[in-house]
DNA sequence: TCTGGGGTCCTAGGACCC
DNA sequence: TCTGGGGTCCTAGGACCC
C-alpha cells in the first residue's frame, strides 16, 4: 500500500519558520529588523541560553540556537536580548495557520513554527513552485514571518529540502535528485539523526546517507529495530506518511517545567513551584479543552540526571488543584531529598472533555463491577470462616491501612 | 560556556485477564 | 504443581526534534 501511494506522485510541501522566536520578536517591534538579535532567559536564573537567534546574529557573530548567552554576548557586545514570551510565540503560530487555512490543501500542523501542505490535486492550477512563493509572501506581508519552502513527493524530503536553502528559501527535490543531493550529506545531517545514532552509524562504518540507503536492511534492522528499517527506506527517499491534518488535535500530553533559579530542597519552596506549574497546565488544558487521567512528575537534581513518576487516576482531571494534589503526592513519593534543579508538571494522554462523561461512566460501571466482586468473596469467606473471623480480618487491616497512610502523609 | 522548555515516538518489563 | 500464548494497561527511560 505505500508503494502505491508513492507511486501516485505526490506533491508536499514543508513550511518552516525561520528563527521563529526571533522572527516573532522582529514583527512586534520592527526597529529590531536587521539588527542581530536573540531570545533567551536571564543568566541570573540559570535560563542563560539562545533560544533562537536572527539571521543578522547568524551569520554576522556565528551565534547559534543553544549556545550561552554570555558567549553570545561575548561575540557581539551590541546584541539585542529579548526574554521568551511563548504565549505571543503560540498566539503568533495559531495566525500564521490561520492563514494557511485559506487554501483548500490538507495541512499538517508539524510544531510550532512548521508544517506540511499535500499540494497533490492542486498542483495543475498553479505551478507549486509560484504557488509556493505566494505563500512566502503572504506570509512576509501579512505576519512578518519569512519561511523556507520545501517541495518534495513525501513529507521526509519536503523536510529536507526546506533545510537546503535559509531564510527565505524555496528548494524542490525530486526523487531523481537523492543520489546526488542527499547521498554525499553526513548522516547526522538527516532528519532524525541524533548524536548517538551518529555515532552507531559511524561505528559500523556508515558516515553518508548513501552509505545508509546502500547498507544491508538486515545489518540496520539488527542494530535500530524497525527505526533502522526506516532509516534505509529514507535514505533511499522513501516516506509513505501521509499528510494528516488532525495531529494537531491528537494532543497526547501538555506540560510545563521550570528551572529554579537556584537549586532547592525546601520541601515548601518545591511544593510552592509545583503549585505554579500546575495553575499553568491547567490553564492550558482548559483552553485545549481536554482532560487526563494521568500526572507525571519530572525531577531534575543538580547533577542534571532527571526522574520521572506518573500515576494514574481513576477519574480524569484538569483542575489546578487536582493536579496539584497528584504532583505533591509524587514529589513525597519519589523525591530523595537531593538538591532539585528543574520540576515539570505534565497531564499525559489527554483526550477531549466531551469524552470525559463516557469514561466516567466506563469507571462507574467498572468499580460496580469490582464491588459485586468483592461481595461474593465476602459472602464465600463468612460461609467458610464465619462472621467473627471475618471481623477480625477487617479489623487487622483497616489498622494496617491507617499505618499506612500515615506513612504516606 | 555548565547544559531551556515544549513536545513525540519507541522499547521493555510487570500486572492482570482469558 | 507447573505452565502457553495473546492482549491490554501502566510505568520509566531514552533518543530525537524545534
Amino acid at each position: 500500500m505505500p508503494r502505491e501511494r508513492e507511486s501516485r506522485g505526490r506533491v508536499i510541501f514543508h513550511i518552516d519558520c525561520n528563527s521563529f522566536f526571533a522572527s516573532c520578536e522582529i514583527a512586534r517591534d520592527p526597529s529590531l529588523r536587521g539588527r542581530p538579535i536573540v531570545v533567551a532567559g536571564d543568566p541570573k536564573e540559570r535560563r542563560g541560553i539562545v533560544l533562537a537567534a536572527s539571521y543578522a546574529a547568524k551569520q554576522q557573530f556565528g551565534i547559534y540556537t543553544t549556545m550561552p548567552l554570555t558567549e553570545a554576548k561575548k561575540r557581539c557586545p551590541s546584541l539585542v536580548v529579548r526574554p521568551p514570551d511563548f504565549a505571543f510565540y503560540r498566539e503568533m503560530s495559531r495566525r500564521l495557520f490561520q492563514w494557511l487555512e485559506r487554501f483548500p490543501h490538507v495541512l499538517e500542523r508539524a510544531s510550532i513554527d512548521e508544517g506540511y501542505l499535500d499540494v497533490t490535486n492542486r498542483a495543475s492550477i498553479v505551478h507549486p513552485l509560484a504557488f509556493a512563493r505566494h505563500i512566502q509572501q503572504g506570509l512576509l506581508e501579512q505576519l512578518s514571518i519569512p519561511v523556507s519552502i520545501g517541495i518534495a513527493p513525501n513529507k521526509f524530503l519536503a523536510k529536507m529540502a526546506s533545510e537546503m536553502k535559509k531564510p527565505l528559501g524555496i528548494t524542490v527535490l525530486r526523487k531523481r535528485d537523492v543520489p546526488h543531493v542527499l547521498w554525499p550529506l553526513p548522516v547526522e545531517q538527516m532528519h532524525g539523526v541524533g548524536d548517538k545514532t551518529a555515532r552507531k552509524l559511524q561505528a559500523l562504518g556508515l558516515r553518508t546517507i548513501g552509505d545508509m540507503a546502500k547498507a544491508d536492511r538486515t545489518l540496520l534492522e539488527r542494530t535500530f529495530g524497525v527505526f533502522g528499517l526506516r532509516l534505509h527506506e529514507r535514505a533511499n527517499g522513501i516516506d509513505p506518511r501521509p499528510v494528516d491534518p488532525e495531529a494537531a488535535e491528537k494532543w497526547k500530553s501538555v506540560g510545563n517545567s521550570t528551572t529554579l533559579p537556584h537549586d532547592a530542597d525546601d520541601e515548601q519552596e518545591l511544593r510552592a513551584v509545583l503549585r505554579q506549574l500546575a495553575e499553568s497546565v491547567s490553564a492550558r488544558m482548559k483552553q485545549k479543552r481536554v482532560v487526563s487521567r494521568t500526572v507525571q512528575l519530572t525531577i531534575r537534581y543538580h547533577d542534571f540526571r532527571t526522574i520521572t513518576r506518573s500515576q494514574t487516576e481513576a477519574a480524569p482531571l484538569q483542575t489546578a488543584d487536582d493536579l496539584f494534589r497528584a504532583a505533591a503526592r509524587l514529589l513525597k513519593r519519589h523525591w530523595d531529598g537531593r538538591p532539585v534543579r528543574l520540576l515539570g508538571v505534565a497531564a499525559l494522554r489527554v483526550f477531549d472533555e466531551r469524552e470525559e462523561g463516557k469514561q466516567l461512566d466506563l469507571f462507574h460501571y467498572e468499580e460496580e463491577a469490582k464491588a459485586e466482586a468483592l461481595r461474593k468473596t465476602v459472602e464465600q469467606l463468612r460461609a467458610k470462616f464465619g462472621e467473627r473471623a471475618l471481623q477480625m480480618g477487617a479489623e487487622w487491616l483497616s489498622s494496617n491501612l491507617e499505618e499506612k497512610e500515615r506513612g504516606e502523609r
